[in-house]
DNA sequence: GGTTACATGTAACTAGTTACATGATTAG
DNA sequence: CTAATCATGTAACTAGTTACATGTAACC
């Protein structure tokens, strides 16, 4: 999961492990990292040659730094350092970026990798994103008969709650499901309109 | 965690594996369980001394019900086996229900965790039931506190819609667990009402 | 001159999952 | 007789976490 998080950053643009990491955090609700995950994933990544590195030495005032950094204010050593010790700078490969549409897609039954996927979403064509949008609507509706077939049969009240708790959550979620899809319907208006 | 989820279990009656998989299931919204996870954590949970077990041999028709059957029909052999080979029957301990309380005290910064320890935390006296509550609580709005002083500088509308239904998600849960404090409350009046 | 931020990495642990191995009993 | 259900368990994998080790450089 980390892998599809780590190739949708990349996808901007080139970055090292440090700045992957503040990016992670403050990306969708705090997506849980640490660099305890990080830098093994990237190693991974590399060796399945979906990513390449290059390490970077601090003043060395070569060309490094990539979208990442879009205003080149005249190159006057504007990148300085700031870093105590030589950077490994990642860039996805062309792999990477097919890899990176297949993760895009599958599942959807998991509700934080289906964030991710919601993250960076924009990089899948139209009818792809309605697919995965779709996929993750029929999991709730399954969740939800699912609740429905089983009504509770606990009289405590706390786990009472729990669940209806769950029902209203179920319900608001699939609300704002549909509304994504009205819109991504609506900007994208398929074949239906057409006499086809 | 699943150590919280068997001993609560077992805490209303004793169970064998097979069975407390079944009950984990329906528990609450599907807490996800996996014989590959639950036999040996009943496995570390006698090692603790926190359960105790009994083998059972299907067809002797001697006491191993325990309270989980309330009815004993007669023992007109009521406990016909329905099993294939012999069963582990698991008992909680002292030392077990002592944990348990721990178990139902600690952290609730891990939403897994707080449905577990809502199920079951109508085996804690009424203030530490509170305590948890409000610990929930504490947790919800400093997460609800990060979201408003970080507000989503993302342009991207698949990102911005999740940061929006996320924010309507915690405002829903925490009037929920206000209503669930207030009942609470209402149960239980406190040192407030009384001149102390 | 000490704290904070930058930067990369490893080790041990947590908390699971899926797939496999094994075997008895019961219902169709 | 064969499929489903009951019953216990192991092995390998997934996906992280926390704590540690190591070091530079900027801020105050």
């Amino acid at each position: 999961m980390l892998d599809l998080a780590v190739l949708g950053l990349l996808k901007e643009g080139d970055l090292h492990g440090y700045e992957l990491n503040k990016r992670l955090k403050s990306l969708v609700g705090g997506y849980a990292t640490s660099f305890g995950a990080l830098y093994p994933a990237l190693a991974r990544l590399e060796r399945g040659g979906w990513v390449s590195s290059t390490a970077v030495v601090p003043h060395s005032d070569t060309d490094e730094q990539a979208a990442s950094e879009p205003a080149r204010r005249n190159r006057r050593r504007s990148t300085r350092p700031k870093s105590g010790r030589t950077r490994k700078v990642y860039r996805i490969t062309e792999a990477g970026e097919g890899h990176l549409l297949e993760l895009l897609q599958e599942d959807a039954n998991n509700e934080r990798r289906f964030r991710l996927q919601l993250a960076f979403c924009r990089f899948l064509p139209t009818d792809r994103r309605l697919a995965l949008f779709e996929l993750r609507r029929a999991h709730l509706v399954s969740l939800q008969a699912m609740a429905r077939r089983d009504p509770v049969h606990s009289t405590d009240p706390y786990v009472r709650s729990l669940f209806q708790r769950d029902q209203e959550r179920l319900e608001h979620d699939l609300a704002w499901l549909d509304r994504l899809i009205a819109d991504e319907r609506t900007n994208w208006p398929g074949p239906e309109p057409n006499d086809r």
